[in-house]
RNA sequence: CGGGCAGUAGCUCAGCUUGGUAGAGCGCUACGUUCGGGACGUAGAGGCCGCAGGUUCAAAUCCUGUCUGCCCGACCA
C-alpha cells in the first residue's frame, strides 16, 4: 500500500506560498486557467461560492435600500475621456474594440470587415456610462438619492494575472450612488464600507481593517477612497474591497445636476463601491491550509458531506437510506437562516480517495456512514477545521448538534485569522525597525516575513523612495484608531495618525 | 514594452548534444483482488512532436523564419 503523503497539497505555505495557493485552487477544483490569456473558468464549486458571496451582499444592499440595475459592457471612448484622473488611471488597462463583422481572409480565416466609428471600450468599471445615464435620470432634487448596484464582468488588461486575486476578465458588484448633498454622499460611503466590513467578518470570517487609502492609492477621481484590508497567511495585505467618495468630480465631468428646493441649479455627489471574484482569493488564503482550501460554513456550498461505505451491492441499499435519513434529518436544522445544506457523495470511487477530495474542498463537517455504524447508530465525523480524520458519534445527538458545530467552526476559523494578524502586526517607530521588518532573510528565496506595520508618516517623497524599494505599500489609513501625536518615521514631520504598511497583492 | 525560458498523449515532462520504429508518470477505460484516511495487478485507448520553409536517403532531433505560452521587471480590484 503506498504511503499516502503528509499533506494533500504540495508544496506547503512554508515551503513556496504561491505556488501552494495554486495548488489549492486546482485541489479544490475552484478554477482552473482558460484558453484565453489572463482569464479563467470558474468551476462549479469554486462558482458556488461566488454565488453565496453575491447572495449575502445583496441581501445586505437590498436591505439598506440598494436596487440592481443593468449597464451596457461597451462604453464609447469618448465618455472615459471626460474625467481627466479617470482617463490617466484606467485608459492602460482597456481592451478595446474597433471593428464588428468578421468575413473570411484571403489566405483562410476570418478578418474583422468593418471599422467602428468610435471605438468602444470593454467595461473596466462602469462610473462613465452609468453617469451619463444618470444625468438624464436627475432633474429635481425629488430624483435623489439613487441607489442602485450591478452584478456584472469588467475587464482590466493587466499584465500579470493570478487566479481570482488578478484576472482580466472578472466579476463584481458595482455600486453607484448620487445625492443631494456631500454629508449624504458620505454617509453612503461609510455606510457601504461597514456593509463589507460586515460581511468580511461575519460572513467570510475574514477579519479587515477599515481604512481610507492616500492619495497614490486612491480610485482615479474619486476625492476619499476607503478600503477593507485584510491580511493573509502568508501576512501579505489584500485590499477585499472599495467605497469611494467621488465627491462632484464626475457629476461636473458628466453634467449630472438637478434644482434643489430653493431652485438652484447644482452639482450632484456620487459615490461608487465595489467587491470582486478577488473575495474568493482572499477566502483561500485566509483560512485554507496544507491540506486545501478550508471554508466557513456560511460560505460553504456544501456544510455537510455525507459519504456512505459499502463493499457491496447488499451493503449498498441500507446504508444509501441510512444516508438519505440522515440528509433530511440534517436538513430540517437551520444555520444562518437557512437551512443546512448537505450533499451525499455516492459516486462510484474509492471512499479513500472521495474522503480526501472533501478535504481539499473545504466541506466544513464530513459524515461517514458504513455497515458498523447502522448498527451501533453511529456516524463517524470530521471537522475540516480541526483536521484529523474524526471521530465516531451518536447520530441523534450529531444532528442535533450540527448547527451549533458550524457555528464554532465558522467563528473558529475568524478567531485564528483573528490571532495571526494580530501576531503579526506592530507599532514601528523608526525607520531602521520599519526596513528590518520588511526585509527577507534570503532575498534569493524570501521566506514568508513583515505583517502589518502601524506607522507614523507623511506622503511624500521620501516616504514614495523607501516604499518602491522594500516592495512595501501603506494600505490605509485605518478610521477606527485614535488621533495620536508622533512623526513621521521616513521624514520626521509631524503626524497625527498611524498608516497601516504591508506588502500587499 | 525590455531581459530569461519553453512548446512532444487530457496533465506533468523525458527524448534533441551525437538524425534511423514516438516514450514515462499521472489521469482515462475494462476485468480481477481490495475497501472505516490518498489501493494494487493485468490488459487497453489515446500523438499534425506549435506552425512554415530548408538541409538530408532519412528530421521530434540540425538550420532559418514565424506563432504561442511561462518566468523576472514597469502597471494593478
Amino acid at each position: 500500500m503506498a504511503k499516502p503523503p503528509k499533506h494533500a497539497i504540495s508544496p506547503t505555505r512554508d515551503e513556496n506560498y504561491p505556488e501552494w495557493y495554486q495548488q489549492v485552487v486546482k485541489a479544490a477544483d475552484l478554477a482552473e486557467t482558460s484558453d484565453v490569456r489572463g482569464c479563467m473558468v470558474i468551476k462549479p464549486w469554486g462558482y458556488s461560492i461566488w454565488e453565496n458571496i453575491e447572495r449575502g451582499l445583496d441581501a445586505m444592499f437590498k436591505a439598506t435600500g440598494h436596487e440592481n440595475a443593468y449597464f451596457p459592457l461597451f462604453i464609447p471612448m469618448s465618455f472615459l475621456e471626460k474625467e481627466a484622473e479617470h482617463v490617466e488611471g484606467f485608459a492602460k488597462e482597456c481592451a478595446v474594440v474597433t471593428h464588428h463583422r468578421l468575413e473570411p481572409g484571403p489566405e483562410g480565416g476570418l478578418v474583422p470587415a468593418a471599422p467602428l466609428d468610435e471605438p468602444l471600450i470593454v467595461r473596466p468599471t462602469s462610473e462613465t456610462i452609468i453617469g451619463a445615464t444618470f444625468a438624464r435620470w436627475v432633474q429635481s432634487y425629488r430624483d435623489l438619492p439613487i441607489l442602485l448596484n450591478q452584478w456584472a464582468n469588467v475587464v482590466r488588461w493587466e499584465l500579470r494575472t493570478r487566479m481570482f486575486l488578478r484576472t482580466t476578465e472578472f466579476l463584481w458588484q458595482e455600486g453607484h450612488t448620487v445625492h443631494a448633498t456631500e454629508a449624504e454622499a458620505m454617509e453612503e460611503t461609510r455606510k457601504i464600507l461597514d456593509i463589507y466590513a460586515d460581511f468580511a467578518e461575519n460572513t467570510m470570517a475574514m477579519p479587515v481593517i477599515k481604512g481610507e487609502k492616500t492619495a497614490g492609492e486612491r480610485f482615479p477621481g474619486a476625492v476619499h477612497t476607503y478600503s477593507i484590508e485584510a491580511m493573509m497567511q502568508d501576512r501579505k495585505a489584500l485590499q477585499a474591497g472599495t467605497s469611494h467618495f467621488l465627491g462632484q468630480n464626475f457629476s461636473r465631468a458628466q453634467e449630472i445636476k438637478f434644482q434643489d428646493q430653493q431652485g438652484e441649479e447644482v452639482f450632484a455627489w456620487t459615490t461608487s463601491w465595489g467587491v470582486s471574484t478577488r473575495l474568493v482569493g482572499g477566502l483561500i488564503m485566509t483560512h485554507s491550509d496544507d491540506d486545501g482550501l478550508v471554508l466557513p460554513p456560511k460560505l460553504a456550498p456544501a456544510q455537510v458531506v455525507i459519504l456512505p461505505l459499502y463493499r457491496n451491492d447488499d451493503e449498498r441499499g441500507p446504508v444509501l437510506a441510512a444516508c438519505q435519513a440522515l440528509k433530511q434529518q440534517i436538513e430540517s436544522k437551520r444555520y444562518a437562516d437557512a437551512p443546512v445544506r448537505v450533499r451525499i457523495d455516492d459516486r462510484d470511487i474509492r471512499g479513500g480517495e472521495k474522503n480526501w477530495q472533501h478535504v481539499k474542498r473545504g466541506v466544513p463537517i464530513r459524515v461517514t456512514i458504513g455497515p458498523r455504524d447502522l448498527e451501533s447508530d453511529q456516524v463517524f465525523v470530521a471537522r475540516r477545521d480541526v483536521g484529523g480524520k474524526g471521530e465516531p458519534v451518536a447520530r441523534a445527538a450529531f444532528v442535533e448538534a450540527v448547527p451549533q458545530t458550524l457555528d464554532e467552526i465558522q467563528s473558529n476559523l475568524f478567531q485564528r485569522a483573528l490571532t495571526l494578524r494580530e501576531q503579526s502586526t506592530c507599532q514601528l517607530d523608526s525607520l531602521a525597525e520599519f526596513e528590518e521588518y520588511f526585509t527577507p532573510a534570503n532575498p534569493d528565496q524570501p521566506e514568508i516575513h513583515g505583517g502589518l506595520a502601524w506607522c507614523h508618516f507623511v506622503d511624500g517623497p521620501e516616504m514614495e523612495e523607501k516604499l518602491k524599494q522594500l516592495k512595501v505599500t501603506v494600505r490605509c489609513v485605518p478610521i477606527d484608531a485614535e488621533e495620536e501625536p508622533g512623526r513621521c518615521i521616513f521624514s520626521g514631520q509631524p503626524s497625527r495618525r498611524r498608516g497601516v504598511f504591508a506588502k500587499a497583492y
